[in-house]
DNA sequence: TGTAATCCTTGACGCAGATCAATTCACGGG
DNA sequence: CCCGTGAATTGATCTGCGTCAAGGATTACA
């Protein structure tokens, strides 16, 4: 296992993968230099839980690479994922000091880090920061209610084809620019994290992407790799419009 | 009907309702006086729909009284309420020109407007207002995921209770001031209302409601007006743990 | 090469909540 | 006072998804 790999961090803020989509986007280079002096990095092993829901939390931060979850769990242990930190995500809250949500490393994950104490100084100094933050909150905000949505009145069949309508169109973002001829790529998440996702069961999970499959919405190669042939399709399987809609 | 009370607006932004609550919280008099010049108050009667979604977004605003929904539909006409409007909640987005969803008035409702452009320069000349809207939108964002795991992994009668919990919190936070004793209060949504806010039928609400009745976890006076006995109790049957979990 | 651990798939069955339908209740207007 | 209208209740039935259970695929390590 390569784990020299996960630790991987940018040297110069410059050089960032996320430079342009963190909080730090909107950095003049004088701002840049501030945050650079109090910021640190962090990795962590997939399947690592970064922070446990009610801990104080002394820190917040940016996802450069890999994938986490935000859950919320049950005294009786159902569980439902409540955010999903690609990088360039966001995590804590400033002006809060115990954390309110379990994060659980989905793959390996690096993590640009600032003390929570020095940030809030440098937000109330910075309104570039703040205003930075202010824009991914709403975008966050949309994209809750988008699920809100997708848990309460879609069907499990459309529920699976939503998620992976969402991976689809943020892969495309990611690497391929178009989104022309078929679009391939990997599930990030196991069954049972894709139930948790939707609020359903794993098993209900895997009997609608064979469904998906033996119906020709999407292709597989071995568990996770998908082949989507025709997007539009997917979308309707997942009872959005066909072309709007989409707030991402 | 009374349609007079329904448009009593502030004439001062000192004697406002909402002054200490709403994006304006943090303002200094100066910064007030200025936010003064550009509002204007805007009133509607309970089941108008203030915007349609997709509408082009002229203004942004404030609820100052009554209780208006955010509402999504499918194209099959589905609906899932994504958001419960109150008292000092923000409407609209600086940075998007149109609607993400329906806003329907559940009660008659006054708000406090500002025409788009003018709130985004003074939002940017005015770091109290951002940091103000950047709190509140945290907050929802929080009531949002709280929102998530209801519909999500929720049973009906859990779900009836989440919301009762909910609007008891909420009130005896705006009336009385401690939580003692009997709780009594309106339901402010119909039950058609009620079951698009948690992802159900309005008959599904209707036999929950009487079966948390018939097992006297609440009491009714007519169809709209509960009393809590015991709210602890209320909140082992939304599932919640009976003292933290609550974020509000 | 075996075997243990994960992750996934598939089947059989039951139940919570949706759907369809019929009353009842509350209220305002003629 | 009656009647009309919209909201709520209640009942009967249906069904999508959860639950329980058995096995298959892939990888890691002995």
């Amino acid at each position: 296992m390569l784990k020299e790999l996960a630790s991987a961090a940018p040297r110069d803020c410059e050089d960032c993968p996320i430079r342009h989509r963190a909080v730090c986007a909107r950095c003049e280079s004088d701002e840049l230099e501030r945050l650079d002096q109090i910021k640190y990095y962090r990795s962590f092993e997939a399947g690592q839980t970064l922070i446990w829901s009610g801990d104080k939390m002394d820190f917040v931060g940016s996802v450069v690479s890999g994938i986490a979850t935000l859950t919320q769990t049950m005294e009786d242990g159902r569980t439902q994922m409540v955010g999903l930190l690609l990088p360039s995500d966001f995590v804590g809250r400033p002006g809060r000091d115990s954390a309110a949500y379990d994060v659980v490393a989905v793959s390996d994950i690096v993590m640009c880090c600032f003390r929570k104490k020095p940030f809030e100084d440098m937000m109330a100094r910075t309104p570039h920061i703040a205003q930075r933050l202010l824009e991914m909150t709403l975008d966050e905000l949309d994209a809750a209610r988008e699920w809100m949505l997708v848990l309460g009145r879609k069907t499990a069949r459309e529920k699976i084809a939503s998620l992976i309508a969402i991976i689809a169109r943020r892969d495309a973002v990611l690497n391929t620019a178009g989104m022309q001829g078929p679009l391939v790529f990997d599930l990030p998440l196991t069954r049972e994290a894709m139930a948790d996702y939707l609020g359903l069961t794993l098993e209900t999970v895997s009997r609608q992407v064979s469904a998906l499959r033996r119906d020709g919405v999407i292709m597989l190669e071995g568990k996770r790799r998908v082949t989507v042939p025709d997007f539009n399709r997917l979308l309707e399987e997942a009872g959005d419009d066909s072309d709007g809609g989409l707030l991402v």
